[in-house]
DNA sequence: GACTTTAGTAGCAAATTGATACTAATTCGC
DNA sequence: GCGAATTAGTATCAATTTGCTACTAAAGTC
């Protein structure tokens, strides 16, 4: 086995070409599904098959970190920043130019974002529903699916799904995103038990009558406050 | 809001200085804890203080994917490919450089690996216990948390656990190797009530006997062969 | 006024979990 | 040899959680 410590150093050493881009992933509810945001390339050189689709992408800027590069990217194609952006993923790996030439190190940063409101779709962009996907690059395919996971496995660790509803919502409409969220059906009783055994909701005075049926109940999204369970003083933190 | 569709194409345009480098956070099962591996670079220009240890790191060569660079930090520092190793998360930002001069984009991406046997340390690697940490350079010391919680959010979704292991191993064992990757101690009868509705391990008719006590029964992981629920053809994987 | 639709709750049986207490087989000290 | 200590492994029970069915409540539709 070698006994060379070479990496300690020669790290930050950059290849030959480099390249760094940072791809969102923007989700939103549409209809019974959920739809990511595809940016059209029709009409750029070489932008034909399966490139004629892509995720939306940009190389950071100046001094941006990754993050704000993300929340720019985002912000260029639905106009604001996402009520929720995180990495999923970095895929990356050399590759071979076209022209057969020195190799070039392709870096993608995979970011995913929740946007509230679909909006209204301008030419070049496009919300597709993840179940009805054109033709993509391997690689935005599969940050897409990077994405999906990260977000499902968030689901339950961070109150994500209140950020997709306006500030007072329905419990069939929280249900609802739900479902969307995580791509399976809920039981409704047991959805209500445990929401409401996690204080998570405050009910108002409000009720919503929307077409025929019982009017809900509106709650808002009121988590409790956590004390903070430290005693003493974590020295291991300063 | 701005109506620029520019991020769809003007991605992959390099920054004026773009580094990258690839960390790779090992960690290894060291008596009551999980210890991380540190380089020392003691004697290095500019090693003074927080700059005393780092975590094993380089950038990819030639045309190395992430993985592959990820892959030979490791095997550089303990020998062997880790039995697991894999990406936590990307972290990235401008800094300007010392002499106020143009920004430098350093964009590292953090992964982690598991490894059976601490071995034998050398003189500038060290296997350090989580809860000892030296002073760190606030991003390795960022990647080290991110690399344990991306490592316990896996410990249920993979065996994990089964890859610090011999081929046959006690139950005991088993257990300990759960309560450290988790941090925290389990109840033995639902250890073995869940392990053994999971199927997971199968009985050899081997026994050790270690010390004093009654002699433990070794066990193999032998995962059911889950039979492939797929009924017909998935076109939309093709 | 009966029927449909959606909201919300009650109740129950099965499964899961946490805990304590027990039995089994070995070594150590004498 | 024999009891104490130690580690392995199981039994049992109560409390909690979960999945489900069935119910009541309040609106619109015909």
């Amino acid at each position: 086995m070698p006994d060379r410590t070479s990496s300690a150093r020669s790290a930050h050493a950059a290849p030959r070409a480099l390249t760094l881009a940072v791809d969102v992933v923007l989700l939103t509810p549409r209809g019974n599904e959920l739809a990511v945001l595809l940016v059209a390339t029709e009409g750029t050189r070489g932008a034909r098959g399966r490139d004629r689709w892509s995720l939306p992408t940009d190389a950071p800027r100046g001094d941006e970190s990754l993050d704000d590069t993300a929340a720019r990217v985002a912000r260029d194609v639905v106009g604001a920043t996402p009520s929720l952006l995180e990495q999923s993923a970095a895929v990356g790996g050399a590759r071979r130019s076209n022209d057969g030439g020195p190799v070039a190190t392709q870096v993608s940063v995979g970011y995913f974002g929740l946007v509230p409101d679909g909006g209204r779709p301008e030419s070049t962009k496009e919300w597709v529903g993840l179940s009805e996907l054109p033709t993509l690059s391997a690689r935005h395919r599969e940050e897409i699916d990077l994405a999906v996971s990260a977000m499902r496995a968030r689901v339950d660790q961070q109150p994500i799904a209140f950020r997709l509803l306006p500030p007072s919502f329905t419990l069939s409409e929280l249900q609802s995103v739900y479902e969307l969220l995580l791509g399976r059906r809920l039981h409704k009783a047991s959805f209500r038990r445990s929401l409401h055994a996690s204080a998570l909701v405050e009910a108002t005075d409000e009720w919503r009558s929307e077409g025929r049926g019982r009017p809900a109940q509106l709650f808002r999204y009121a988590p409790p406050r956590r004390k903070r369970a430290r005693r003493g003083i974590r020295f291991d933190l300063l």
